[in-house]
DNA sequence: GCCGTTTTCGGCCCGACTGTTTTCAGTCG
């Protein structure tokens, strides 16, 4: 049982409870909970394993601490199953489509008998909804329009996808006339990997004229609702946009409002609140004076707080660390002085040896490292010995040319099946560094390819593992593996880590930086790249590593080539 | 269901928009 799977079913049961009427605060508690798990770097499972006591753990008492180890040692939560029995499991979908929660949702299945997304577009149609006290046509109608998206309605987007939609819409609304400020808040500005919806936050007086402005976008599919002040509009991608015009004194109550996460807000608006001050999205309030609400900073020293980087407003203790003064300083993009993962036309990439090079240089950096696929990849054409020996030579070749720069001569070899690598071990010590990493056999059990990679790491060559968890960010779950004994493995023996900064990879993932920080291994933050202006994904890596709370020693290729040839000395 | 610098009971974050209402409930973020 995995904290994904604990947290899924404490959604639903809290999903259930909400539908059935239950107290709203202890709908809210199993909701916390959820959140709580997903954000830990430990497995939970782990943890009852090892007797720790679960109630430690904020928004989880006793009662909660009983119903994961029950979870975890059956599988199975009797009170979500008898939740089921109350109400249908099925009316959970209906709570997803837009303006129906829970209230109408058993409203519906009271009084009508709709359990199903078919029964409900039935009944829109035979006008019956319209019937019931409560609902009149207009929300018959939208029941049956929203009904219908559902289906065509995708997930959450890529965040690279989503720059391209905010940068757009930026751009448009920045051209309304008095408009002085248009911010990305939200999922977005904090970085995750991928957002719900954008947020987007826009300074200026009149209000009506930004709602008309923003409703003449042309990559808008529809407008769902208009104010004065707020507008939500779907774009043609799918991707939801709401839009919040607010004055400039409170722009930076609005901005630290909006950009969430919802449990780091709670909590801090608790704080407020312990103080006797109301804090909104208008400012900081004492009974009806504004205290403060021009800028994060004055919203934030209200409550004795100093300024916290979006990426960690997740409630996963930087509340704590920015109380006790230990914020920590986040590794920038300008830090890295080099990219240590990318591929030229000797295997899959796109472009030759000096082209790379030519392109790193462009970057600022001061080196790169030529990580080509080894002969196991046959389909990325991937190098033999011999082949790999002539890339040194072209190598060597090169930096006699190169001023002030270095191309580090690496190679990304295949870890086999049995944790052996694919090239023999005199080649690989011809090599400034070896990155090594799985391509094949995703579908072993745990324990095996937790063994397959730390074998690899065995082997003294190894510098380095390239994307280790090999998931797909709304593609697939990486293979299955005991990340605490990866990241322990890789300390004890001085191996460092990726993160993989393809949007698509960001691999490790945020969590798992952090547990890798915590046990000391280094994470070097590489781009991959298969062409020349793949190195600009480095941002979205950084990003992943803000995340992941690391600071600029935490990462390699933060270092000088001198610091960098000592930091990989195993 | 959780939690404690006022509390082991009684609180628990706050506001905009919509539709169906004559003053507000439901939904959403």
């Amino acid at each position: 049982m995995q904290n994904a799977d604990i947290a899924r079913t404490f959604n639903q049961l809290a999903d259930l409870l909400e539908i059935q009427g239950a107290n709203a605060f202890r709908v809210r508690a199993y909701r916390s909970a959820a959140q709580t798990i997903e954000g830990l770097s430990a497995a939970v499972s782990d943890m009852i394993e090892r007797g720790e006591d679960l109630t430690t753990l904020g928004g989880i008492g006793k009662d909660l601490a009983e119903k994961i180890e029950t979870l975890h040692h059956s599988g199975s939560l009797p009170a979500l199953d008898e939740a089921g029995k109350q109400v249908p499991a099925g009316l959970i979908e209906l709570t997803r489509i837009d303006s129906l929660g829970p209230k109408r949702v058993k409203a519906l299945y009271d009084e009508l008998g709709v359990d199903s997304l078919d029964a409900l577009k039935q009944a829109a149609r035979e006008q019956r909804i319209s019937a019931l006290s409560g609902f009149g046509r207009k929300t018959e109608r939208k029941i049956l329009e929203e009904a219908d998206r559902l289906h065509q309605q995708a997930g959450r987007t890529r965040l690279d996808e989503a720059r391209q939609a905010a940068e757009g819409l930026r751009h448009h609304i920045e051209q309304c006339a008095g408009v002085e400020q248009v911010v990305v808040a939200g999922s977005y500005r904090r970085r995750r990997e991928t957002v719900g919806d954008l947020d987007m936050l826009v300074v200026a007086e009149d209000g009506e004229r930004v709602m008309a402005h923003v409703g003449e976008w042309q990559e808008i599919e529809r407008v769902a609702l208009r104010g004065e002040t707020k507008t939500t509009v779907h774009l043609n991608s799918g991707l939801q946009v709401d839009v919040r015009v607010v004055p400039g004194e409170s722009f930076g109550a609005a901005l630290y409002y909006f950009t969430g996460s919802q449990a780091h807000n709670v909590a801090v608006r608790k704080m407020a609140v312990a103080r006797d001050l109301k804090l909104n999205e208008y400012g900081v309030f004492e009974s009806d004076e504004q205290l403060a609400g021009r800028t994060e900073e004055e919203v934030l020293a209200q409550v004795e707080l100093p300024w916290i980087p979006p990426e960690l407003r997740e409630n996963c203790g930087e509340i704590e660390a920015a109380q006790a003064g230990k914020l920590p300083e986040l590794v920038t993009r300008d830090d890295i002085r080099g990219d240590l993962h990318m591929h030229t036309t000797a295997t899959d990439g796109k472009a030759s040896l000096e082209e790379m090079a030519e392109a790193g240089r462009r970057q600022g950096y001061n080196y790169i490292a030529i990580t080509d696929h080894s002969q196991r990849l046959a389909m990325a054409n991937g190098l033999d010995a011999a082949r790999l020996r002539e890339q040194l030579a072209d190598i060597d070749e090169l930096n006699e040319r190169l001023k002030r720069f270095t191309v580090l001569k690496s190679i990304e070899v295949d870890i086999l099946e049995d944790g052996q690598l694919d090239l023999p071990d005199e080649v690989l010590g011809e090599l400034d560094l070896c990155v090594a990493s799985i391509h094949s056999r995703f579908n072993l059990d745990r324990e095996r390819q937790t063994e397959r990679l730390l074998r690899a790491m065995d082997n003294p060559h190894v510098s380095l593992i390239a994307h280790p968890t090999g998931r797909i960010v709304n593609g697939r779950d990486g293979y299955e593996l005991d990340m605490q004994r990866i990241v322990d493995g890789a300390a004890e023996r001085g191996v460092c880590l990726e993160i993989n900064a393809q949007p698509a990879r960001l691999d490790l993932r945020d969590i798992h930086a952090r547990m890798a920080k915590e046990a000391g291994v280094l994470i070097a933050i590489s781009t991959d790249a298969h062409a020349t202006d793949q190195l600009d994904h480095m941002v979205f890596g950084v990003d992943q590593a803000r995340r992941g709370w690391l600071e600029k020693d935490d990462v390699l290729n933060t270092r000088t080539l001198p610091q960098l040839r000592k930091a990989l000395k195993r």
